[in-house]
DNA sequence: CGGCATGAGATTACTCTCATGCCGGTGCGGTAAT
């Protein structure tokens, strides 16, 4: 909690730990480093790969800025976002701190070369850029020989939500750290479950990273759920509850069409609501956002494009009006609420029907033909072949083609060279590689529609919300928290309980924390082997019931009674903890 | 995957049922037209 430097000795770190302080204090004007934050650095100053899962305002990007000042070479920060990029460079300039530049699609010419210019000649510290950037040699060969001595990954989380076919180059972004000649690495995420931050260290190729994971619990923010049958009913309940509450707000929709719809009807209350989503314009995009960060709009109606990069801390709520994709995206956008600590509120808003459009949104198959036909011309080209020559070649767009190469990467029919440039691997013949691509995909599809399925389980859950969401990003939670409708709801009615029996109840009021049934065996963290889906990791633990991240089937949650009645789950073979 | 709009057809004069087709999120980068 204090920043009081750790008694002098004579270890290395120790040393490093004062230097870090001074930079922090003279350089970036940061006289307190949070004890996340000053691990970290110091992880990252020592070389050591890092994977740091901090919550938004915590001060994750000190974590690469002042490190970054004693390391020798340039830090390279892989951002998704232009916007991002934007207002790093701008924080940055103006300051006593190093300079920071971008490299993009969205400068000029002349910028770029500037860009480039700063950073080969130490003008600039850090250099900012798009995964699709680094999926370019031009800009691997230039950016080694500068030799950068820091890489960065900030919204580290789109690697995994991301890269598998949205935005495919982040799945390439382990190759682009090898052909920069290795530098370390540094993930940061403020939203991770364990299997996400699993595959991000897997993806970007760390090597036995430093996990420095802050607590995901919000105590001040409300978790609320409601159910409907109708959607007339849903919207309506919406839109009340929106006008009700202290402003400003976020209205979270599925769809576009929704983010006008429900604008509208916010509008004929006589408040201040915008839509926003990535169908409208850039002027009028920026424009909802800085009304909405200025204070003059009231309510925010979007889809899942609002959100990375807003740190308002006084948002009063995030209403959803319908069921977002998984947990973790659900947890990221309720996150925006209630920065400043004040109480806050997270409505969501459940339909079951509505689960239809998002398994809709993650059901994307690849095509075998379409595998084979990259499989067999990689394999009978004989050298290695780059990926620009296979675009021509294949006629596919650039998204889709990478997004075929990593699934046969990853079925280990390809291999990326040093240089960059595919060659076959193994002995799979196309149609092989190209079926077990297919499998991979499927394993893939199997994992986010069972996070869909968590989703369905926290609308429909009767415990403890708070203990369900964080369960799942890997934090026991003994409930009540006192702060989520159920557990509101059982303490009503446990008062309700003391008043018609007067002491008689009380009497038993102390007790009724305490009996639990024990969840046996099956604690969280355990390893455990299911008779139909094979090994998993416990993950959470309920009074009746346990949730279980299976390696191959994703999510599952399990009746303890059925399965130790039948005996279907065993703790796995030499799982300790 | 499933909601919703549309239109055909049946049953009967205004309404209902069923089949069919369409639509749905997230951003980069580079090119083409003003």
């Amino acid at each position: 909690m204090s920043d009081t430097p750790e008694p002098a000795g004579a270890g290395t770190d120790d040393t490093a730990f004062d230097r870090l302080g001074r930079v922090a204090a003279e350089v970036f004007g940061w006289h307190e480093l949070r004890p996340g934050q000053a691990e970290a650095m110091r992880q990252v100053l020592r070389g050591r790969d890092t994977l740091v899962v901090m919550p938004t305002g915590a001060g994750k990007s000190a974590v690469y800025q002042v490190p970054a000042v004693l390391l020798s070479g340039p830090t390279v920060v892989v951002s998704p976002l232009l916007a991002l990029q934007r207002d790093q460079v701008e924080g940055l300039s103006g300051s006593d701190a190093p300079d920071a530049v971008a490299v993009n699609s969205d400068q000029a010419a002349g910028e770029t070369a500037e860009a480039w210019r700063a950073v080969r000649e130490g003008d600039a510290e850090y250099l900012l850029l798009s995964p699709e950037q680094l999926a370019k040699d031009e800009v691997l060969e230039r950016l080694a020989r500068t030799r950068p001595s820091l890489f960065v990954v900030d919204e580290a989380q789109c690697v995994s939500s991301w890269g598998h076919d949205f935005r495919p180059d982040y799945l390439r972004l382990g190759h682009a750290v090898e052909r920069l000649g290795r530098p370390t690495v540094l993930a940061l995420t403020a939203t991770a479950a364990p299997p996400v931050r699993e595959e991000i260290v897997e993806r970007l190729g760390m090597e036995d990273p430093a996990r420095i994971v802050a607590g995901f619990d919000r105590p001040g923010l409300r978790l609320e759920v409601r159910r409907f049958r109708d959607d007339e009913e849903k919207r309506r309940a919406v839109v009340e509850r929106a006008a009700r509450e202290p402003k400003p707000g976020i209205v979270y929709t599925a769809t576009r069409r929704e983010t006008e719809e429900y604008a509208a009807r916010l509008a004929e209350l006589g408040l201040s609501a915008v839509p926003y989503h990535a169908g409208l314009r850039a002027a009028e995009r920026s424009r909802a956002h800085d009304a909405f960060l200025d204070g003059e709009s009231d309510v925010v109606v979007a889809t899942s494009a609002f959100g990375m990069g807003i740190d308002k801390p006084d948002v009063r709520f995030v209403l959803h009006a319908s069921v977002p994709g998984s947990p973790d995206a659900y947890y990221q956008e309720i996150g925006r609420a209630g920065r400043d600590g004040a109480p806050a509120l997270a409505v969501l808003h459940y339909r079951p029907e509505d689960l239809g459009l998002r398994r809709f949104f993650s059901g994307g198959r690849p095509d075998p033909r379409v595998l084979a036909d990259v499989a067999a011309r990689i394999r009978r080209h004989g050298a290695p072949l780059s990926t620009a020559r296979l675009r021509e070649l294949t006629g596919l767009s650039a998204n889709r083609l990478t997004a075929t190469v990593n699934l046969l990467e990853e079925a280990g029919a390809v291999d990326t060279t040093d240089d960059g440039e595919l060659v076959p691997a193994g002995d799979l013949r196309p149609h092989e590689a190209a079926d077990r691509a297919v499998e991979v995909a499927e394993a893939r599809r199997r994992m986010e529609r069972s996070r869909l399925e968590m989703m369905r389980g926290y609308a429909e859950a009767t415990g403890c919300r708070r203990r369900f969401l964080l369960g799942y990003f890997g934090e026991e939670y003994e409930p009540p928290c006192g702060n989520c409708d159920t557990c509101l709801a059982e303490r009503a009615r446990e008062e309700e309980g003391r008043e018609e029996f007067g002491h008689l109840a009380q009497e038993r009021g102390d007790r009724d924390e305490a009996p639990r049934p024990d969840a046996g065996r099956f604690r969280s963290g355990a390893r455990v082997l299911h008779r139909e889906w094979g090994e998993g990791l416990v993950m959470s633990e309920e009074e009746d019931r346990i949730t279980v991240l299976f390696d191959t089937v994703g999510y599952r949650t399990l009746s303890l009674e059925t399965v130790v009645g039948q005996g279907l789950l065993t703790l796995a073979e030499g799982a300790g903890d």
